[in-house]
RNA sequence: GGGUCAUUGGGGUAGUUUGGUAACCUCGCUGGUUUGGGACCAGUGGCCCCAGGUUCAAAUCCUGGAUGACCCA
């Protein structure tokens, strides 16, 4: 709470000595940040307790135009109050919302009038109905569902009193780091070396490549100020939106000849952007979890051969989150700015809403040339290299969280699960310590054989630890009571299946039990996720053709994914304007079989390539 | 970019119309009993978003601001 109140407020703003505002006292701070908006009147930051409401108006309007910052770090100076530092929240899960907006069927058993102030639902619930875990259901309001599993299944803490600069708790944070776990792997493997480059970017270098200021201007940080002072002369530091400027001010330095490359680099960091559309949590913030392989070639040959090594990675990525991906090659209007070819990856989230999650792109000699980036070939004197990105980001949690959860709260692909497996004693009196014992025989075998295993020892009932791990989309929990212990065996319950997914183990089989059910959980997790794809995405002839399923998409919440033959930009826009539509691009890679040309369904000339639309996030 | 609604123990809410003792559920902590689908008893926890104003008195009324969510462009 002192971390809060002393960031929002400047050494001039002391209340110090206030004798009516008792709690408001202050130490004196020699380290601030503080953001000053466009506009006449910048507001001022407001004090503001740390355990903050969940809702309020809009963020300032219009872009930051200062900020003025001390460069040792200001949040070196005080720790971050932990919003609840034994990390519950059930009793949101419990009652979120007045009684009738629970879905599905009302408790049974209602009818009886409910005691006073206590809803219907939780009467119901002392009762040991089955109760949802989440108020909204997943089908009727997909954001809806979503803002709240995200919360309630402890991923993230959205109350940080900066829009879009959420909170990474724990288990959300754990499911990142497994992402880019495997991410350094596959980088590792490809024989990509990793290096960390400062997020403060000098006006000079930012402002190298016009299009990069064309396409990022608006949206940038900039810090002006080291405590109560101006940088001198005058200097403004970019707070990187991505690290394009930093890295190729010096990658000229490390490259002379053909010798020095290719050079293949990424780093993971994070990244800023000043959104003013809505933010949603992992979807579109201001402060994101970045990923981005910067790389240099000799020529264009080897880079769109890496082009393609990027989108092989990609999919391996996509693979471990059991999601298949559209890969469309984006039109030249919708490129990454300074890029010669963009290629995004985009997942088909359950509103047919689409996501990119991941990009590839083809520099050619753009930013070389901007930043005099050039090599001594063996022949033929100085070139201009050529270069590649590939870039993914924190949207790949929204992707899993949002296209693979239930009404029961998250289910996580076994591949990047914290936790693959979760046991769960039944405990009784009497039998209590051998039944422990059991399970922390199956846990140790588990561990060695390589899994990630919970073992919930908690004091706490098996049914509420059942409801906890689900909400949390651990993919396998294993049953461990007295019964199970004389049978030897363990009684497993997958998370994508209901009743019929439950089923004993052998202590015998254990592992090999375990390992069949988590591989058949990833694989039909990322087979419900193609189906749903494969009935979205449709392939009308003609405009009034698309125009005519959109019709019939708007009356539920899915919409569609179209594929149509177009001739040219001019009636590329005409789709995008007349539909309210974005194009996606050219389906590319293994999607390609998607690219049958013909007639142009807007015009009626011949297409020879096909286009992708969708409404996007 | 425009609009609507919100902000009250850690979480979710009532109280605001009609100004006066902050209530309910849940969660956390302490102690005890329990445990095959959300256990129980007792004790305990509050800068009512911020700033100004009106008033003998403000969670409540007025003005401004911040922040969240939803809807429309």
């Amino acid at each position: 709470m002192e971390y809060a109140r002393r960031r929002s407020e400047g050494p001039h703003h002391h209340r110090d000595g206030d004798a009516g505002r008792r709690h408001r006292r202050l130490r004196p701070l020699g380290r601030h940040l503080h953001v000053l908006p466009h506009g006449p009147a910048g507001p001022q930051r407001h004090h503001r307790p740390f355990p903050l409401p969940r809702r309020s108006h809009r963020g300032p309007q219009g872009p930051l135009r200062l900020l003025a910052l001390v460069p040792a770090g200001a949040r070196a100076d005080g720790p971050l109050p932990r919003l609840d530092p034994h990390g519950s929240q059930q009793g949101a899960r419990r009652c979120p919302r007045p009684p009738h907006q629970v879905h599905g069927r009302e408790p049974e058993g209602v009818g009886e009038p409910p005691d006073a102030g206590r809803p219907a639902f939780i009467a119901g619930f002392r009762r040991g109905l089955a109760m949802p875990a989440t108020a909204v259901p997943k089908s009727k309001d997909f954001m809806e569902w979503y803002n709240e599993v995200v919360e309630v299944a402890e991923l993230t803490d959205k109350r940080y009193p900066i829009k879009g600069m959420n909170i990474w708790r724990p288990y959300g944070q754990r499911i990142m780091s497994r992402i880019d776990q495997f991410t350094r792997a596959e980088m590792e493997r490809t024989h990509h070396d990793e290096v960390s480059f400062p997020l403060m970017i000098p006006e000079k270098l930012f402002m190298k490549e016009a299009d990069q200021i064309k396409g990022f201007g608006s949206e940038v940080f900039w810090v002006t100020h080291a405590g109560d002072n101006p940088l001198p002369d005058g200097e403004r530091w970019v707070v990187r939106p991505t690290s394009e400027c930093a890295m190729y001010e010096i990658f000229p330095l490390w490259i002379r000849s053909h010798g020095d490359l290719p050079l293949t680099t990424y780093q993971i960091c994070n990244v800023f952007r000043y959104e003013t559309k809505q933010t949603r949590a992992f979807m579109r913030v201001r402060e994101i979890h970045f990923f981005e392989d910067h790389s240099v070639f000799a020529d264009e040959k080897t880079a769109r051969e890496h082009v393609e090594l990027d989108l092989a990675i990609v999919r391996n990525v996509y693979d471990k989150l059991a999601l298949p991906a559209l890969t469309s090659k984006r039109p030249d209007w919708d490129k990454f700015p300074g890029a010669v070819d963009s290629t995004g990856a985009d997942v088909v989230m359950p509103s047919g809403r689409t996501l990119q999650c991941a990009t590839v792109h083809y520099y050619g000699t753009n930013f070389a040339k901007a930043y005099g980036m050039k090599y001594e070939s063996a022949t033929e004197g100085h070139q201009f290299c050529h270069q590649t990105t590939y870039g993914m980001s924190e949207r790949l949690v929204g992707a899993v969280v949002g296209c693979h959860g239930d009404d029961n709260g998250l289910i996580l692909p076994p591949d990047i699960a914290p936790f693959q497996v979760v046991i769960v004693p039944v405990l009784f009196k009497g039998t209590d310590e051998a039944v422990l014992a059991a399970c922390r025989t199956v846990r140790d075998r588990l561990v060695a054989a390589g899994f990630r295993v919970e073992l919930d020892e908690r004091n706490k009932s098996s049914g509420e630890k059942y409801y906890h791990w689900e909400l949390r989309g651990v993919p396998l929990r294993l049953e461990v009571g007295p019964k199970d212990v004389e049978k030897k065996s363990v009684f497993a319950a997958r998370r994508d299946m209901g009743k019929e997914g439950k089923k004993a183990i052998p202590m015998d089989a254990l592992e090999a039990g375990v390992r069949e059910s988590l591989a058949a959980i990833q694989k039909t997790l990322h087979d419900k996720q193609a189906a749903f794809v494969a009935t979205r995405v449709k392939h009308p002839k003609t405009l009034d053709e698309a125009k005519a399923l959109d019709a019939e998409a708007a009356k539920t919440p899915v919409g569609y994914i179209f594929t149509m033959a177009i001739c040219s930009d001019v009636c590329a826009a005409s789709v995008e304007k007349g539909m309210d539509i974005k194009t996606l691009g050219v389906p590319a890679g293994v999607d390609k079989a998607q690219n049958v040309g013909g007639t142009c369904a807007v015009c009626g000339k011949h297409a020879k390539d096909t286009l992708r639309f969708a409404r996007t996030y």
